[in-house]
DNA sequence: AATGAAATAAGATGCAC
DNA sequence: GTGCATCTTATTTCATT
């Protein structure tokens, strides 16, 4: 768990952007050679700061065209209600799924094809356990949307 | 803008949760000979199909422990003011930002250090343009969260 | 469209310094 | 940290089904 210096973060800002650059044009940009490059890049990788590769797919040609917000209120919050509802976050369609401090107890992120998908899925969400209160807000454009953290420079 | 097969589907949804998988292991787990998987994926990044390979961060690593969404909601609704409030996007702190349907006019993901961060964006956000009702929620817990798109394997 | 083999180019990984 | 050797993989080609 060593801490992450200055180069390190640039690695990670160029990485977490574009992970299809070679470690030959990864160590020009940021002004070393090869080597050290690479096990820098190794060694985020295996400390876990680098949890994953992958690959990002575009929402409207996967049919995904529908962003959904669903907040959760309830007034149960035993142990037994939590673990039911947990299981809401196995429905594939939830991306994101948060317990949140202040009015709303959950918030979902729900991507799905359209609003007659969305139905289903609601139906399904609703069925996991006793919900108090449901609001979905559906976004009607994604103005910005990135997976690269925002690493401070220090 | 060729349509997606089941074997499309499978290759993007492995490949959308591990991108480092070879050729020759992911034309194995699809059970095809590389070539043909080889084209497959060229074909799906050239056609848009696949955004970007990006590499996945561990956010506590980097410091930001905070989760915030930030509804926001505005009487104003001329160009002049959207086009202004629209330059929010830019803050390195939101990953993501969305126009809504319903109560709620805007929806900002941000990611933050802490309390005292937040404040600090907060004042910036709300430097951008006359925001009626601002309100912010914070994540305790997130208990779900992936890239990968849920594909529906038709 | 896919297969298998195979050749070449490019990149990752490791070693000597 | 650098430079270089080696090994792995990507990429293309081709004959075949």
């Amino acid at each position: 768990m060593t801490s992450l210096d200055a180069t390190d973060r640039r690695i990670l800002t160029i990485l977490q952007v574009d992970a299809t650059l070679t470690v030959a044009d990864l160590a020009d940009r940021i002004g070393l050679s090869q080597t050290p490059c690479w096990k820098r890049v190794k060694r985020l990788q295996d400390e876990g700061v680098i949890t994953a590769r992958v690959d990002l797919l575009d929402r409207e040609r996967l049919d995904l065209a529908l962003v959904v917000f669903v907040s959760v209120k309830t007034n149960q919050h035993e142990g037994q209600w939590l673990e039911a509802f947990r299981k809401a976050s196995a429905l594939p369609e939830v991306v994101e799924f948060y317990r949140m401090s202040g009015e709303i107890d959950y918030l979902l992120k729900v991507l799905v094809r359209d609003i007659a998908a969305y139905d289903r899925f609601y139906k399904r969400l609703i069925a996991t356990a006793p919900l108090c209160d449901v609001s979905s807000s559906f976004a009607m454009e994604q103005i910005k949307f990135m997976t690269a953290l925002p690493i401070h420079s220090i």
